[in-house]
DNA sequence: ACATTAAGTGATT
DNA sequence: AATCACTTAATGT
């Protein structure tokens, strides 16, 4: 396995650090729509994120799953950091929106490099605070926003993972990922195309 | 041609 | 913004 590290990252990485993740790391393939994490599982890898990306939710009672933030490449989920450095269960649910692949780190490694490395330990800070920055645009827009606002920022986030400014989704999906209904999310979409933001069709929508 | 699923819309709360 | 009830449009069999 050779992966480029240092592009992954975004820094330069220590020889000795790049050769254990390279003798370490599980390399593992995920299908779309395969589920990834669970609620209540306990964690025993850390995953990193080599291509493709990732949809972290939060279940709620009713069944439904509210979209927190989407993982892409060379990131990292801090949720399930947060969970295997206390030994908890997860909190979230994650599923693979695209196919990707990804770097299963066993979680002791994961300590013992934080003290061996300093390239490591900067890896995790930095995922640690882009997640939580993250999180709190989503607290913002969930909180302060209207369901307009909301659905724009949802549609030029999926646009932004996916790399298409043409988005195969059901106005019922978007609905299930902001927990709203369909009803809400037809209207705000006409809406915005009468706006000349984007073009509806059946399962496709246009960002203009 | 018929059934099914996605999307559009007025009225009501 | 949510829900109901209904219509219209697109697709599958």
């Amino acid at each position: 396995m050779d992966i480029a590290l240092n592009t992954l990252f975004g820094f330069p990485v220590e020889k000795e650090l790049a050769e254990e993740i390279n003798t370490t790391a599980k390399r593992v393939q995920v299908e779309q729509g395969e589920e990834m994490i669970r609620p209540g599982q306990s964690l025993k890898y850390m995953p990193i994120l080599i291509r493709g990306n990732i949809k972290v939710m939060r279940p709620h009672e009713n069944g439904g799953h509210l979209l927190l933030y989407h993982l892409e490449q060379g990131q990292t989920c801090s949720m399930t950091l947060n969970c295997c450095m206390a030994d908890a269960q997860s909190e979230i649910y994650a599923i693979a929106e695209t196919s990707t692949e990804l770097l299963m780190i066993p979680i002791h490694k994961m300590e013992e490099w934080m003290k061996k490395y300093h390239s490591w330990r900067k890896f995790i800070l930095n995922s640690y605070h882009s997640r939580m920055m993250e999180m709190l645009e989503s607290i913002d827009s969930i909180a302060f926003s209207h369901m307009d606002a909301r659905l724009e920022r949802y549609l030029s986030e999926k646009a932004h993972v996916q790399g298409k400014a043409q988005l195969s989704i059901t106005h019922q999906e978007i609905a299930e990922d902001l927990n709203t209904s369909r009803v809400v999310i037809s209207r705000l979409l006409k809406k915005m195309e009468s706006e000349q933001k984007i073009q509806l069709h059946r399962n496709l929508i246009q960002l203009l």
